[in-house]
DNA sequence: CTTGACCTTGCCCCAGGGGCAGGGTTCCAC
DNA sequence: GTGGAACCCTGCCCCTGGGGCAAGGTCAAG
């Protein structure tokens, strides 16, 4: 037995959430959170909506699609036709940042099928690509890349002027064939008779440029610390020059 | 007391959840999910990370911020290269989708503001706008408004024939002269002498246009009974007028 | 008179964490 | 060496915005 009503409450539920593009579902719980006032009943017990309701629903739908909690929803189409205007400046704001965010998180992605661009930062990324340019092994630039992280998680600022610092000692001819012969040396046993050599050359280097230590202040212990006992877990041989050349 | 463990677990749970952008919940969630591996604890039963785990959980955090399931997540670091691709070509096509989504929700949050273009289909509002064009008051607008939302929501189909019809309708001047007295005639009492003399008119403007009854065919009679019942909620005398008219 | 579409309430479930309790640890400065 | 801040541990309940299902009552059409 269905009533009539007043000739405007003729929606039911199924129409009504159909009109606005929502669930059955949701129009209810729009019911139990004060968003949306319960229509009339009629005989049977089924809810019975006005055009109101759907003019309320698709304003609710419309900012719940924004984002909008559905408290605030509440809060919102309480309030006054500034405060509402304001507040939908406010949302969209919102929704242009999103929409930002979603274009970032689209680059990393694209990043994520190869490369360490989104592992580390830009700099870094240059470093050790700047490594690649001069013939360093994949196995070494790895390490580098390990060190990288781990130096810059514990330690940001630090981390940041070894960077710098290497990035230009990369720049010159004598510190890259330097590098390559460590980058031999990595798997060399720690008894092995090139080692010597290699930690006066070491030695040798670092003396002759003295300007890093006084522009740049003297090396961070800590970082230095962290990259010796990063530097041991990966190269026995490594660290029998970090010993020799400190000698 | 701290195990520097092989000098490659070096990081706490903070360090690496600050390096990858997370919270430190999130990455123990990480962990109940089976998307990170658990590290060793250190002596005082800290979990202890080392570069692999930084990297795994930016890829992690960039899929998660991508909206993908962890669950899906899961599957995806620990199947193949060109799976993993083919993946992240569909997450991409559907980030693309969701910007444009934002898009037309931005646009539809700016109508918020006032009209009825956010309410009611396109047409609807392009005919509203003619009524206010002729000089149609703002009741008999909303009445109409309300009007399309109920018949659009009970039958689609009818309702946007019975719409063409009278944009069509709308176009003729002798069918306007009618309107504005139907509006005017909006709150007269339904025992005013002037209905008859509009019902004798309206009867007359049916009869001279007979072509859109062989063209769209009859008017569709569940439309008909239900903007009677409507109109009926909204004026007495426009029924009386309905009533004298069918006579 | 049945069949399928609709409506009712009520309850539990999901992701992706957040927040808090109630405890232990470590680091830095004084 | 001692205090406090900052950090870590586990475990538990909470939130949004509904979805899904159960166990009925109702309506329209054939």
């Amino acid at each position: 037995m269905r009533s009539m009503g007043d000739g405007r409450h003729l929606l039911t539920i199924g129409q009504l959430a159909r009109y606005a593009g929502v669930t059955i579902k949701a129009v209810r719980v729009y019911h139990d959170r004060g968003l949306l006032p319960e229509p009339p009943r009629d005989e049977s017990g089924y809810r019975r909506y006005a055009p109101e309701h759907a003019v309320r629903l698709v304003k609710i739908r419309t900012l719940a699609e924004a984002g909008v909690p559905l408290a605030r929803i509440g809060e919102l189409l309480g309030s006054g036709a500034e405060r509402l205007a304001a507040a939908i400046d406010e949302i969209d704001r919102e929704l242009r940042r999103r929409a930002v965010a979603i274009d970032r998180t689209r680059q990393r992605l694209a990043q994520l099928q190869g490369g360490d661009r989104l592992f580390v930062s830009a700099e870094a990324a240059g470093y050790l690509d700047r490594l690649r340019e001069i013939g360093v092994s994949e196995r070494t630039i790895l390490v580098e890349r390990d060190l990288w992280i781990l130096m810059r998680s514990a330690a940001p600022g630090p981390a940041a002027e070894w960077l710098t610092d290497k990035a230009a000692a990369v720049t010159d001819p004598e510190f890259c064939a330097l590098y390559l012969d460590y980058d031999a040396a990595f798997d060399w046993s720690p008894d092995d008779p090139r080692l010597p050599e290699l930690a006066e050359r070491t030695r040798r280097w670092f003396a002759a440029r003295p300007q890093r230590a006084t522009a740049a202040g003297p090396p961070d212990p800590a970082a230095a610390r962290l990259a010796a006992v990063t530097a041991a877990a990966y190269s026995p041989a490594w660290i029998r020059i970090a010993e020799l050349s400190a000698a």
